[in-house]
DNA sequence: TAGGAGTGCGCG
DNA sequence: AAAGCGCGCACTCCTA
């Protein structure tokens, strides 16, 4: 028998019984996935003893906003970034204290498995029951009474979550995992609300950035095709267009001009044209080369940040509302999806064509040079640590060291950024072929730039030895312990590829091929050991930042929104009144999370106040 | 016709 | 399979 309320009045009987729990858990019943459009049917609240299903549209759920909004009772849920938006729109409620236990699970099995973390498969990973979720399409469009059915459903979606919490707190502590699993819980209501509160778009502009990129890309069209012309098939006909969005039909045209007007040989083809990446076209020495690069350049404006990015502008509320994943990446950073707000042109008119409405500021704020502020932490280089604290180039520093020339930002340029490549490329693993790519000079050929590179690798690590030491570390730890983690104590698993036995192979050419197979995975294994306590402890850092962000938001009653981040910045919009206050404020908070992690040297914050999107 | 794999490119 | 980490999206090409 299910207990359903239909009234208000019943509504408030239960406060008391509910204000006695140590714990809640809330779901709800929707008629569909849009906070803007959709509505609540069904609230559900309780804990294992006691569950009250509520006709949210006959009973107001007012009486629970206490409960709700209150820190002193957690409220458990399956992913409550979901629930947090739909109670947040319909009933002006904004849920504090709630502990997820999608993003627990995805925190304990990080790198384990990627998908499968719905209630039903949870269910059967922890109790082996078998349970159906088909009751969930029921509520779309519902209308009328409900069926029992229904109401059962409803109710056991409350006891489901506090039913796995109960397996996952054992393992969260074992892992040690506390520390990120309270910080993921407590960004949920950061993530919800940016999506809730969505960016606004100055969509003449964007369509005006557009249009000039589609002339733009007309024109490209046009020049490659005289010269294609007369390599195409079907020269009989006229001329057959050639799709150079197509990189087989591309590479295939490229190849016949090359043959034709520098006499390659096909051997030479298949060398100097695999692909048509854009490594390879740079290499050629035509002046098709450039046409290519400017039709792409043009076509990636067309097509990602073309139409199809427009439609993402909701027609209620006229602000784009992405989807951020707040475990998209197994480093712990966050993801953004429908659409990505994380690979806006930077430095760019798009970019500013995100703007804040009328009256109101945006506020820019990044952390500066924060993946290498890690590295020195981690490492406690001398010469990184000292370098942060007075406020130098780093990457002068690094170039003046490992060349013994005086460099500066004006001063011989070439030399700091190889420095600035070396440090970037380092911390994600990169050898001495990867660097020789970056730092590769045109007029050298491959084996000499590879020498150079090498070099240049040999002399860094001479120079810091304590960075060495730290980034093998790193990749040791990872390989013997199966796992990375980040300061904030996150765990990324890796599954260690088997040592292959010869008696499992029928050839000692497999074999050997197998441990080939299995070097170069302990490869890629090692590379994201090195990189992960780097990027992950970013991740780590600016989530911390955005709910202390969130918290002072709401404590200190701001008209401000926090709207979008992008891996180690954070961008929120406020009343002009107050920008000054805000930016401050943000800074702070940044400032603040990231002493939690970097001891030894400053957590550098840029932050600008400007009408739109900046840098 | 929908969906997966492959390629290329935008961001940090 | 990969020798540079982490993403998402558009497009082509091919298959079920």
């Amino acid at each position: 028998m299910v207990n359903f309320l239909r009234t208000t009045e019943e509504v408030e009987a239960i406060v008391p019984n509910l204000e006695k729990k140590k714990i809640l858990g809330v779901d709800t019943e929707t008629t569909g996935l849009d906070p803007f459009v959709d509505k609540v049917l069904l609230l559900q609240i309780g804990d294992l003893e006691d569950q009250y299903v509520i006709d949210t549209q006959s009973a107001k759920i007012e009486p629970l906003r206490p409960i709700l909004e209150g820190i002193k009772i957690p409220k458990v849920l399956h992913n409550a970034n979901f629930d947090y938006k739909f109670i947040r729109s319909n009933f002006g409620i904004c849920m504090e204290n709630m502990i997820d236990t999608m993003l627990i699970e995805m925190v304990i099995r990080n790198g384990v498995k990627r998908s499968g973390f719905g209630l039903k498969h949870l269910m059967k990973d922890y109790f082996e029951q078998e349970i159906s979720k088909e009751e969930q399409t029921s509520f779309i469009g519902h209308k009328g009474d409900f069926t029992e059915k229904q109401l059962e459903y409803a109710r056991n979606d409350v006891i489901y979550p506090l039913r796995i919490l109960e397996q996952q707190i054992p393992i969260a502590i074992k892992e040690e995992l506390e520390f990120t699993i309270k910080l993921e819980c407590q960004a949920v209501a950061a993530f919800a609300d940016m999506e809730y509160n969505g960016i606004l778009l100055d969509t003449a502009r964007w369509k005006k950035l557009i249009r000039e990129a589609d002339k733009g890309k007309s024109a490209a069209k046009k020049k490659l095709d005289k010269i294609f012309q007369r390599f195409a098939p079907g020269d009989l006909f006229g001329f057959v267009s050639i799709n150079y969005d197509s990189d087989q039909q591309l590479r295939d045209a490229l190849r016949r001009l090359l043959k034709s007007e520098r006499n390659f040989s096909e051997k030479q083809l298949e060398e100097r044209l695999p692909d048509t990446s854009r490594e390879t076209i740079v290499a050629i020495d035509h002046p098709v080369k450039d046409l290519i690069l400017e039709y792409r350049t043009h076509q990636k404006v067309v097509s990602t940040y073309g139409r199809g990015f427009l439609k993402h502008v909701h027609k209620k509320t006229g602000r784009i509302h992405p989807n951020f994943r707040q475990l998209g990446a197994e480093s712990g950073r966050v993801s953004c999806t429908r659409p990505n707000l994380q690979n806006i042109k930077a430095g760019s008119d798009f970019r500013n064509s995100f703007i804040a409405g009328k009256g109101r500021k945006m506020i820019t704020a990044d952390y500066s040079g924060c993946e290498l502020r890690i590295i020195a932490e981690c490492s406690q280089d001398p010469v990184f640590l000292r370098t942060f604290n007075d406020g130098g180039d780093l990457h002068s520093i690094v170039a003046s060291t490992m060349f013994k020339k005086e460099v500066t930002k004006d001063k011989n340029k070439h030399l700091r950024k190889a420095a600035k490549g070396i440090n970037f490329g380092l911390a994600y693993g990169m050898g001495a072929q990867g660097l020789s790519v970056i730092i590769g000079n045109d007029s050298k050929s491959d084996e000499e730039n590879l020498r150079e590179a090498e070099k240049m690798l040999d002399q860094y690590f001479k120079s810091y030895p304590t960075i060495k030491d730290f980034l093998d570390g790193s990749a040791e730890e990872g390989v013997k312990m199966g796992y990375s983690r980040t300061m904030g104590g996150r765990k990324r698993y890796y599954s260690l590829p088997p040592v292959p036995k010869r008696d499992e192979h029928e050839s000692d050419d497999t074999f050997f091929e197998a441990r080939k197979n299995r070097r170069r995975q302990l490869g890629a294994i090692q590379r994201k050991a090195k990189n992960t306590p780097i990027q992950g402890t970013s991740a780590d850092m600016t989530k911390l930042a955005m709910v202390w962000i969130r918290e002072e938001i709401k404590n200190q009653n701001l008209d401000a929104k926090l709207i979008n981040t992008v891996h180690d910045e954070i961008v929120v919009e406020c009343g002009e009144e107050i920008a000054e206050k805000t930016c401050e404020m943000v800074k702070e908070m940044m400032t603040k999370s990231g002493e939690v992690f970097i001891k030894s040297i400053p957590a550098d914050v840029d932050a600008s106040i400007e009408d739109h999107w900046t840098k």
